[in-house]
DNA sequence: GGCAACATGACAGTGCACTGTCATGTTGCC
DNA sequence: GGCAACATGACAGTGCACTGTCATGTTGCC
């Protein structure tokens, strides 16, 4: 797969290793799961040998873990600046809803994420430590629009509901139809927590 | 640590080394949590053969799941149980309540099993398939009390968000004093919930 | 007491993620 | 054009969960 390119310079050359490894990783996990993908597989899909694809990636997860974005991160500024007026559930959805078209044009990557995820239990490890790090990062968010100094357990439980309806509404995305967009699913979500509460 | 017991009966014996098993493994995993510790040592521990280890338990994994009640299969028929003038988050707390004090006979197990979740990333995927299925088992529980003939995704929320209360509670006894009950814990929890819906 | 059924240990082996090391390119730069 | 810095492959090796197989107890039962 790599061929000789000699004015692309080193930076972009290893760049374009690694995205081969990656394509190559999505490519396999998405066919077979990722448990019955092994690294050594990538490594010959991408053309490259197993020693190095463990020189992009330290660890088989990493490959499919760094895909991520920022998310969360974006999250925290975005819910920020939503209006007083809004309780904090509604300025949560408020926020999430802005960040939703972010992750639409991603859903090649989630969709495989979201299938690997349910083939390996490691992976799925993973996976659930990330989201306690989001959510303690939403709780942050949470209780700075509160003003506390601290997030209280208030602030935790609202970003682990909040959590919850993304990761659902991601999940339904991911796996459902492409017309559907994140937004709505999320916008859903919302609409059956209110409810809810009667 | 196994030694002669002529008069004991072979399901006896076994039993007992089952048992030597398991209890090697939580000193171990407590110790130096789950993925710290080898099959190996847990058999050494336990006075038996690598090999016996599994001839006893199909995986690692399975020597601490194994400790699992049957916690959601009674929630289905407490909560069943519970008077139609109670909401289902009402009810839901009250069968959750309930059948707390079942789950604080069983301090120990749950927090080494705590422990070793936070260990481990395949461990902590294999407990969130386990919460999965929990949930949905859950999920089919409010369904039936709603009549409905499928839980829908009303239900599945509810269920997902019961879940997550149960979790937390559960973590925060295991790491907190032992003075506090779960079913406390339980109550505050829901207490949080009501609170958020204002 | 002796035989069949079963439990165990010993041993060798597999698969796979991951590592160290060295030799051989290849690139950027003067 | 040539040298230093870097990227890669080849190879051997490790750790650990897990398996197959065989020989040696050990138990239940007549």
């Amino acid at each position: 797969m790599q061929t000789r390119q000699p004015g692309l310079g080193r930076a972009a050359r290893t760049e374009k290793t690694r995205t081969a490894i990656v394509t190559a990783a999505l490519d396999l996990i998405a066919a077979a799961g990722y448990d019955a993908t092994t690294t050594e597989a990538i490594a010959a899909r991408a053309g490259v040998s197993p020693r190095t694809f463990f020189r992009y990636f330290p660890t088989k997860e990493s490959v499919i873990l760094s895909g991520e974005d920022d998310f969360y991160q974006a999250f925290r500024g975005v819910f920020r600046a939503q209006p007083d007026t809004l309780t904090d559930i509604a300025a949560m959805r408020e926020a999430l809803v802005t960040l939703a078209p972010g992750v639409a044009r991603r859903r090649r990557w989630t969709q495989v994420y979201v299938r690997a995820v349910e083939t390996s239990s490691a992976l799925r490890g993973q996976d659930q430590i990330k989201h306690d790090v989001n959510t303690a990062s939403m709780a942050q968010a949470i209780a700075e629009r509160r003003a506390l100094p601290e997030p209280d357990e208030d602030c935790e439980l609202l970003a682990a509901i909040g959590h919850l309806l993304v990761s659902r509404a991601l999940r339904k995305w991911a796996m459902g139809p492409a017309r559907v967009s994140p937004a709505e699913l999320l916008e859903a979500e919302f609409a059956r927590l209110d409810k809810l509460l009667d």
